[in-house]
DNA sequence: CTTGCACCCGTACCATGGTACGTACTGTAG
DNA sequence: CTACAGTACGTACCATGGTACGGGTGCAAG
């Protein structure tokens, strides 16, 4: 039940001062002292962090779940904030794919281009960099 | 010919900051001064700032292409550090893709999961990160 | 009692590609 | 001559999710 910062680390699977930021962004509970300054720790702390890597896994951004996080509850108006959350940042993601995609292509078909000649001062990606 | 850097950020479609950034970095040769300490640009500058543009559209990044500015030559040896520093990005970028895919699978399926749910008691996305 | 690990705190730092700010000087048009 | 735009410089800051450091205490075993 009472757990020092370093056991819930283990246990969560994050870092000691992945915990102590966790707790300086206010995403997590801060933790009861013992009287020498010590964190005592609970199994609470223990389900926010996993919740936290939960949404990350999810693709959610700290900001993100930042509001979600003061109220986890499972009824109606969480449910519709972590979805409403869930579809902008998936937006982001799929603007984010396609600038990917677009970068790939561009540097395959550079590459592939450039492969395919022989003689270094027809290579196009030269070319394509010298241009101007 | 002569040019100060407003103009040539101007010319170049990049802010008079972003020319000094890239002085900093050591990816812009030296200009030279007036008598009054004012940077003197030349036409070449107009085109290795070209030449960076050139490479970010390609997918490199700065770090990338710091090694292939000092010699842009259109020889062998050049040519082959371009393609050699062009197939390492891409990898780098195809693994970016990926992780950005299953991320967006995942957000996909729990967003249409919740959303084929009326009771928010069942809701899964809550269910998901509320779980463990 | 001492050793040695765990913990405390504040702060600085990592990569990335720039952007912004404050103060002082220069160049040019009216 | 004056106003105003442009430039110079050093430095701090932006987002992101943490990581690292250093000097000082707590705790438990031997």
């Amino acid at each position: 039940m009472k757990n020092t910062i370093g056991k819930i680390a283990a246990a969560a699977g994050v870092s000691v001062e992945t915990i102590r930021f966790y707790q300086r962004e206010g995403m997590l509970e801060v933790p009861a002292r013992t009287q020498s300054g010590w964190r005592e720790y609970g199994d609470h702390h223990l389900r926010t962090i996993a919740y936290i890597k939960g949404c990350q896994r999810l693709g959610l951004s700290l900001a993100d779940m930042k509001p979600l996080l003061s109220d986890v509850r499972n009824d109606g108006s969480f449910c519709l904030r972590v979805r409403s959350v869930s579809r902008e940042r998936l937006t982001k993601i799929e603007r984010d794919i396609r600038e990917l995609l677009r970068t790939r292509r561009a540097m395959r078909a550079t590459l592939a281009r450039c492969e395919a000649v022989k003689e270094f001062d027809q290579c196009p990606t030269a070319r394509t960099l010298l241009a101007r």
